[in-house]
DNA sequence: ATGCATGAGGG
DNA sequence: CCTCATGCATA
């Protein structure tokens, strides 16, 4: 009986007048304390395995996560925070339940086509990337992290309400809808591609060619927008801000807002370089502001917008054997066919959905250079055991043990190592390591 | 800070 | 179905 009222609460779909729209607030960061404990990981073993796979024994050491990430949460600023509105969250807690995914496949129709196999299949996993990537001359390859320029918070240009347009040099973005009214902002990701114009071609990404790169951060490069990342959470902790509170301005001041996650990610450069311009002016105006009147509580007072109720589907947790299962599965070939999806969803015991999106998040993951590529030496770095590997069959997993995968296995890389090496488009340069220094805003 | 999910846009 | 931008929920 609880059981069905847990469903109905924190379940995806039948959340009626329950979920309330105002979990919007909800990002506004209960409280990120930092109690992150890795050690409560238990990696259980599931229950058929079609495969070989030996079931990744999850009694690996609970490694230092991402250590310093969560670690240095430490020291906590927001107390005397002015402006901080205490309004947050009212979260009804999710219920009961969790862990197993939900049941229940009607949320698609989920056909079943047996569709041609793309890239991996049969033995030979070619997991070569689509020739999508353009040439993109743009961003450098190092991505250091060095120590902020000063960069006298506020990069505007002198006029505190400069039009964001006139930030970048070569973006398509905003073409003149500039951003006198709040709500034009529409992200019109396709024009954006051309950002690539003031492209520092290789190395140091600089000087956009045309205008010369007058300021120091007017164009648009890894560089730059390291620097601004940089200012901006330097300018949003001074100030004591959340992440979360900062996309609140911006839909403020854009009618656009943001959640904490991609606040977060911008700040810690995790998106998309591509991405990354387009939500740089954004901020850039809210480090304006921020620094004109330094009081806009009220911008992140701002009032819930009508969240889009929608059921979302209960997040999944997926078991850390299972998910280096998964990993390994990844290795061999990151792109599976239909066909293979079902297959391994059935001898993971997972939903196909779900292990569709899996290796949709890990090739989005893979690609923002948070791990080592790859593309085309898969599985070189994950230690697989030399000695297994079948390959003739289109899914037959060496002894992998990449339980859990990013942490620290009992490989000898860790995975979670930045490469030097990322290649082809709009992607960031290995960033900094997740665990490294990020302190939310406890930092 | 990050894992899993959604949805738009493109084939 | 995929990629990509984004966000809820969670560790």
């Amino acid at each position: 009986m609880t059981k069905i009222e847990g469903l109905l609460i924190g379940g995806w779909r039948g959340i009626p007048a329950m979920y309330n729209p105002e979990n919007l607030s909800n990002g506004i960061l209960p409280d990120s304390s930092c109690q992150f404990n890795p050690s409560s990981y238990t990696g259980l073993g599931y229950p058929s395995s079609f495969f070989p796979i030996p079931a990744v024994k999850s009694e690996y050491c609970p490694p230092d996560p991402q250590g310093g990430a969560g670690g240095d949460c430490s020291s906590h600023p927001k107390p005397w925070n002015p402006f901080y509105v205490p309004d947050q969250t009212n979260q009804l807690g999710n219920a009961g339940g969790h862990q197993s995914t939900y049941l229940t496949g009607n949320r698609k129709p989920l056909k079943e086509e047996p569709s041609q196999d793309k890239d991996c299949k049969g033995g030979s996993s070619e997991s070569k990337y689509p020739p999508n990537l353009s040439p993109a001359p743009y961003y450098a390859p190092p991505w250091n992290p060095t120590f902020w320029p000063a960069l006298t918070a506020s990069g505007s240009p002198a006029s505190s309400s400069a039009t964001p347009s006139a930030t970048f040099t070569g973006i398509g973005v905003f073409p003149a809808a500039h951003v006198t009214s709040c709500s034009s902002v529409t992200q019109s990701s396709s024009g954006v591609s051309s950002l690539a114009s003031s492209g520092s071609s290789s190395g140091a990404a600089s000087e956009g060619g045309q205008s010369s790169d007058s300021g120091e951060e007017d164009v648009l490069t890894t560089e730059g927008l390291g620097q601004f990342a940089k200012a901006l959470k330097h300018k949003r902790i001074t100030l004591g801000f959340t992440q979360a509170d900062v996309g609140l301005a911006l839909g403020t001041l854009y009618g656009k807002m943001f959640s904490q996650t991609t606040i977060c990610r911008f700040e810690a450069l995790q998106l998309s370089f591509k991405n990354m311009c387009k939500l740089k002016p954004l901020l850039q105006r809210w480090l304006d502001e921020a620094d004109n009147c330094e009081n806009l509580p009220e911008m992140c007072n701002m009032e819930k917008v009508l969240a889009q109720a929608r059921n979302r589907k209960r997040r999944t947790s997926i078991e850390n054997n299972v998910k280096g299962t998964l990993e390994a599965y990844y290795m061999k070939c990151s792109k599976p066919g239909a066909t293979e999806i079902s297959q391994i969803a059935e001898d993971l015991n997972l939903e196909k959905d779900v292990v569709r999106v899996w290796f949709c998040n890990r090739r989005q993951k893979g690609k923002r250079g948070l791990l080592p590529n790859m593309e085309e030496n898969e599985g070189a770095m994950y230690n697989v055991t030399p000695a297994l590997a079948p390959s003739s069959a289109a899914f037959t997993l060496p002894t992998v043990m990449t339980s859990q995968a990013y942490s620290t296995a009992p490989l000898t890389v860790q995975p979670t190592l930045y490469m030097p090496a990322f290649h082809k488009s709009e992607l960031f340069p290995p960033a900094l390591h997740p665990g490294v220094s990020m302190g939310n805003q406890g930092n």
